[in-house]
DNA sequence: GATCTGCCTTGATGCAGATCAAAAAGGGAA
DNA sequence: TTCCCTTTTTGATCTGCATCAAGGCAGATC
């Protein structure tokens, strides 16, 4: 099936894009793929780049190709919260609004694959796949902020680095290593700050924290920012998550 | 035209059910009016009364008509965190999950019209204008996770209490009063409990904010419940928030 | 190699909110 | 009315994290 082919060709370039890969491609349907590829552009950000900052115009939507992004929101007198981290396949922006609501930044060097929003809220209205695609994405993003929210509200400054450190773990390990290791080592992709901003801590507390963890053996620093985890069961011990909670289906 | 008006007289008793009211029925779509119709059911429940367990089978979504519903989660060390308050018009339950991911109970008497799910699902796939409108609401409660997740991880206690003050009195404000009023009241509808849940406060911190609150004229309590505020503004000077905060479209 | 600069760690101290405890205020029911 | 029970308030004390303040370390620049 030479149209099948077509689009598996062409889908290389865009890496994980979950509005072709998923909603699109999937389902080999050969006319959205090509209107969605006029109206599709790459941008590259270097590490500590700010893509978009809240209230800002922005007349695109994207998904993250490589690399990694944060959402944060600023009070007046400078306090800080992350309230979203984006990895390969996050989606940004929303389809209906013309102005950021959160800053945008790259932590990483990043690419996004962009769509101009008003051809795309316009081929939203003719395609329904699009929208039952980023209506499952945005369920998870919702389910991911509940999380969070728990996080932030009720969990101790050791219980929120650990569940960090678990969910970038768990992370790293499906893009990489098989289940199978019981040792697990990866580089955080944030700075002590940007820890404690997704945290709702004092970095000086992240720091403590990291230094505590090492001390009872839960974790090892290799530099500042290669950790390696020794065994992921003693580290979820520390989350204070349920140790099933594998309901969510 | 006849068909217009059939589905507004149906319209009724689902009150400001959004399935029917503003996917379905503003689009006059008698078809899927009809389909709806066909997998709908109503449940009503007293308030304090739990609807669902996290982690129950949930063969259903729903959508509140009446009354206020919460959503919990609970730690294994029975540390607990409010993570949705669901108005009416506010939708319960997930497309594509067949198990309730949050406690969900009822904090006032509450009505929800519910459809079950393989069919409402089987629905979704055949009508475009569904899965829109869901995907709209899920955005808009992930705007609403987001700036809760900045609350729990960044303001003070006063602010918190502020805050949701400001949020139960705007709602109120749109259901009753035109905007102009300067003073305004309304029944709290939540517990002092309820309320420490939802902030990430224990029951006798919010209890001296609010007394603190009071002690400051910037509201007045009248029994425990019946909260009137002053001004309007004084209050929104108590919760950290941008002045304007006016940008989202 | 020396110096700089941006992270990060560690220490000392303070305070907001938690915890523990008890009294007060409602609000039904009899 | 009185009693009982739940919810709320208030008080006393404790503590986890924030705040303030030095250093330390590693990679860049000269």
């Amino acid at each position: 099936m030479s149209v099948h082919r077509e689009i598996r060709t062409q889908m290389q370039d865009c890496g994980d894009c979950p509005i072709r890969h998923r909603a699109v491609c999937a389902r080999c349907e050969a006319d959205e793929l090509a209107q969605l590829e006029q109206i599709k552009y790459y941008r590259s950000y270097q590490a500590g780049q700010t893509v978009i900052w809240s209230g800002d115009k922005m007349d695109f939507v994207a998904s993250v190709v490589t690399g990694i992004a944060t959402l944060t929101q600023t009070m007046e007198d400078g306090r800080r919260q992350m309230v979203g981290l984006l990895l390969p396949s996050d989606f940004v922006g929303r389809p209906g609004r013309s102005y950021a609501a959160y800053d945008v930044t790259a932590t990483t060097d990043l690419v996004m694959c962009c769509f101009r929003r008003k051809p795309f809220e316009e081929m939203m209205g003719s395609t329904p796949h699009i929208a039952q695609r980023l209506l499952e994405m945005t369920l998870d993003e919702l389910d991911a902020a509940r999380e969070w929210m728990l996080l932030l509200g009720r969990k101790t400054a050791r219980e929120k680095i650990a569940s960090l450190l678990a969910i970038i773990a768990r992370r790293d390990a499906s893009l990489k290593q098989p289940r199978t290791a019981a040792t697990m080592t990866f580089d955080l992709p944030l700075t002590r700050e940007e820890m404690s901003d997704y945290l709702g801590l004092t970095l000086e507390t992240v720091s403590r924290q990291m230094s505590a963890l090492k001390r009872d053996g839960i974790i090892t620093l290799d530099g500042k920012r290669q950790v390696t985890i020794p065994s992921m069961d003693a580290l979820m011990d520390e989350t204070g998550d349920d140790s099933d909670g594998g309901y969510l289906v």
